[in-house]
RNA sequence: GCCUCGGUGGCUUAGGGGUUAUAGCGUCUGCUUCGUAAGCAGGAUGUCGCGGGUUCGAAUCCCGCCCGGGGCUCCA
């Protein structure tokens, strides 16, 4: 539905002749009054045939608020196809106004309503204050998810919001042995985390007073902010964060081409029309931002799955070259609810590592989830954050193939919560979660593996097998780290703990910004700094000089406040020795150490990660402040 | 999206229907040239989130909007 309001002084109309051949009878063909009134034109689009009531009840919900708004009591309903591309039927659109009209009506409104199906003369004159002018678009499709009354018996309006509902579960702790135990008899004295973990989950125990920690240390530390000037939950990253979220990102595309995988990268946004999105998106509760492009609509991709399925979709892929595996970086946009934004927890835009691998069947997709397990376990423990794990799992899959989950909890290591559901709610049938749970005791998923058995067919892809017949396979969905916003989120959270328990906050070595802070004891070393840099760019170490006019206590508090590793004071025991002053945040200390083994320390430490380069100048006095204190 | 709380120089913040809006940090200038978490002095920086209303007068009261936090809901 679509919808243009106009708060008029006075309005007339005159019914001249009939537009259709179905419109309506009329016994009064004009109407005229000069009192002031709310003149709704509205056009009913295709969608509202999926509910038409709902799409009446929102609609009469619409001009009732901007009637009380304007405190206006007149009420002129208007018939006005020209507003949508996409019209109803004539038969949807007379029932939408029909029951816009009595519902209005019921509401105390005095209204009138213009004959349907004519074309018309009309007059009004609109008042020209700034609610005097409004457009509404109706969007049916989520009133469908919310409503009760709905009859979704036509197979795809079914929504996973609904399925979701008639689905049971029950909750369960696997510890490494096999053994299950209900989430509410389990020990929890030396798993606190997974208490925490599994009363979020089940409990839904959300009640928080402060804001999420992060929020203040990522803009202290300049790793990201927010941008007033986009839309709510889109982020603005500084040079500082964006080399740590470059950083994070080449880490997981590394591991991913180890592991095997096609790099690649799919386009942002997807064709609303195009027959197997729109399958896909049906299944969900919209949530997308839409981009107009000409007179068609387009939806930002929320993951990177539809451009990976139908890259894959139009390949040649045969038997020989499963299990076959697509990964790429994946900025994604999901449009969450304004009150479900938090911080980088959930955000609106983000950045999703996102791999699939295709296999042929199940003991294929049982034997990847195992090779999987071992990198998202990797890449986890590089997070350096605590974190619990569960697995949902559809509860015949589960009675199937009991050995091989008792097998992937051993791997794990520790107790994971299990749910066993009845009913398939979604494409997958087995999913695997790595939470962080933070300090205001929510949790929020960053690794995920899950086997789908439904997108193979409905992106039709295909793979020759042995015989040489085309057979659709599974596919594993996997994000071995989460996004990286959620990462983020994660080891600032970790570093909040870490404050509380009386240790000293920190980033990843591998990842954060500024590995090293040269600091000169006064400008007669910078020059000798600049020498010693030399030497840490070609060891790939990111570092920064402080060649700023100030007292040395003021350049080592500056390089503490944002979490700097190494803080190396030069002066002139440091130029005539060779040797350098660091001071260690991890270790607390002071230590004399030549360069060489400065940098073979660090670079024993984070031997694993690719080379990130600071992505800002390295002289501090060249550096505006975004958002750091000092 | 609904409910609720908030928005005062770049940051943290005082105040609150009535003269030129408070302070600290930062920034700039000058002095200081310093050895491991804040050297000294002086200067500049505010459409008090935006728009409308009430009032002789609004940062302060009212309404709408924007942005943020929390709750509900949601998390493909």
């Amino acid at each position: 539905m679509r919808m243009l309001q106009i708060h008029s002084d006075g309005f007339s109309y005159e019914a001249k002749r009939k537009a259709l051949k179905n419109a309506e009878e009329v016994k009064e063909k004009s109407y005229n009054t000069e009192d002031s009134c709310l003149v709704n034109f509205i056009a009913a689009e295709t969608t509202d045939a999926k509910n038409v009531n709902a799409a009446i009840k929102a609609t009469s919900e619409m001009i009732a608020n901007a009637a009380d708004e304007v405190k206006e009591k007149n009420i002129i309903v208007y018939p006005w196809v020209h507003l949508t591309e996409s019209p109803s039927k004539p038969s949807v659109a007379l029932k939408l106004l029909k029951g816009v009209e009595k519902d209005l009506k019921e509401r105390g409104f005095k209204v009138v309503r213009v004959p349907f199906g004519w074309y018309k003369a009309f007059r009004l004159h609109c008042k020209g204050h700034p609610l005097a002018e409004r457009s509404k678009v109706l969007d049916i499709s989520k009133e469908i998810a919310k409503t009760a009354d709905v009859d979704v018996t036509e197979g795809e309006d079914l929504t996973a919001l609904v399925a979701e509902e008639k689905s049971t579960s029950e909750f369960f702790i696997m510890d490494p042995s096999g053994k299950m135990t209900p989430v509410k008899e389990f020990k929890y004295a030396k798993h606190k985390e997974l208490e925490l973990y599994v009363n979020y989950e089940t409990a839904k125990d959300r009640t928080a007073q402060e804001p999420p920690p992060h929020i203040e240390l990522m803009r202290q530390l300049e790793l990201v902010d927010y941008e007033p000037g986009s839309d709510a939950g889109n982020f603005r990253w500084p040079p500082r964060g964006l080399t740590l979220k470059k950083a994070v990102e080449e880490r997981v595309t590394a591991e991913m081409v180890d592991y095997g995988a096609h790099v690649v990268q799919t386009p942002l946004i997807y064709d609303y029309q195009h027959p197997s999105l729109k399958s896909y998106l049906q299944r969900f509760p919209s949530r997308q931002y839409v981009v107009r492009s000409g007179d068609k609509d387009y939806f930002a991709r929320f993951s990177a799955c539809f451009g990976q399925f139908l890259l894959i979709s139009q390949a040649l892929v045969t038997y020989k070259q499963l299990p076959l595996k697509l990964f790429e970086i994946a900025p994604s946009y999901r449009r969450e609810q304004s009150g479900e934004l938090a911080g980088m927890r959930r955000p609106r835009a983000f950045t999703m590592p996102d791999i699939h691998e295709i296999v042929a069947d199940v003991e294929m997709a049982k034997t990847a989830v195992n090779n999987q397990l071992v990198f998202v376990t990797k890449l986890m423990n590089e997070l350096e954050v605590t974190y619990e794990v569960s697995f949902r799992i559809l509860r015949s899959f589960f009675d199937e193939n009991k050995e091989f989950v008792e097998g992937v909890v051993a791997k794990v290591g520790k107790p994971v919560m299990l749910e066993l559901f009845d009913e398939r709610y979604a494409y997958f049938i087995f999913k695997g979660e790595w939470n962080v749970v933070d300090e205001q005791k929510k949790a929020a998923c960053l690794g995920t593996i899950q086997i789908d058995v439904e997108n193979g067919e409905r992106f039709n892809i295909t793979y020759v097998d042995a015989e040489g017949k085309e057979q659709h396979p599974l596919i594993l969905h996997t994000s071995p780290s989460g996004s990286i916003e959620r990462i983020l989120y994660g080891v600032l959270e970790q570093a909040y703990k870490d404050l509380k328990t009386g240790k000293v906050p920190h980033l990843p070595l591998w990842m954060t910004p500024v590995q090293v802070r040269l600091v000169p004891v006064n400008e007669s070393f910078i020059d000798y700094c600049v020498s010693l840099g030399k030497s840490l760019d070609k060891a790939g170490i990111r570092y920064e000089i402080d060649d700023r006019q100030q007292t040395l206590g003021k350049k080592i508090r500056s390089a503490e406040k944002l979490w700097i590793p190494y803080i190396c004071v030069v002066g002139e025991k440091e130029k005539e020795s060779g040797k350098l002053a660091v001071r260690r945040r991890e270790l607390k200390d002071q230590v004399v150490m030549s360069e060489k083994e400065l940098v073979k320390e660090i670079n024993n430490k984070t031997s694993f990660a690719p080379k990130q380069r600071l992505l800002l100048p390295k002289m501090i006095s060249l550096q505006p402040i975004f958002s750091r204190e000092v």
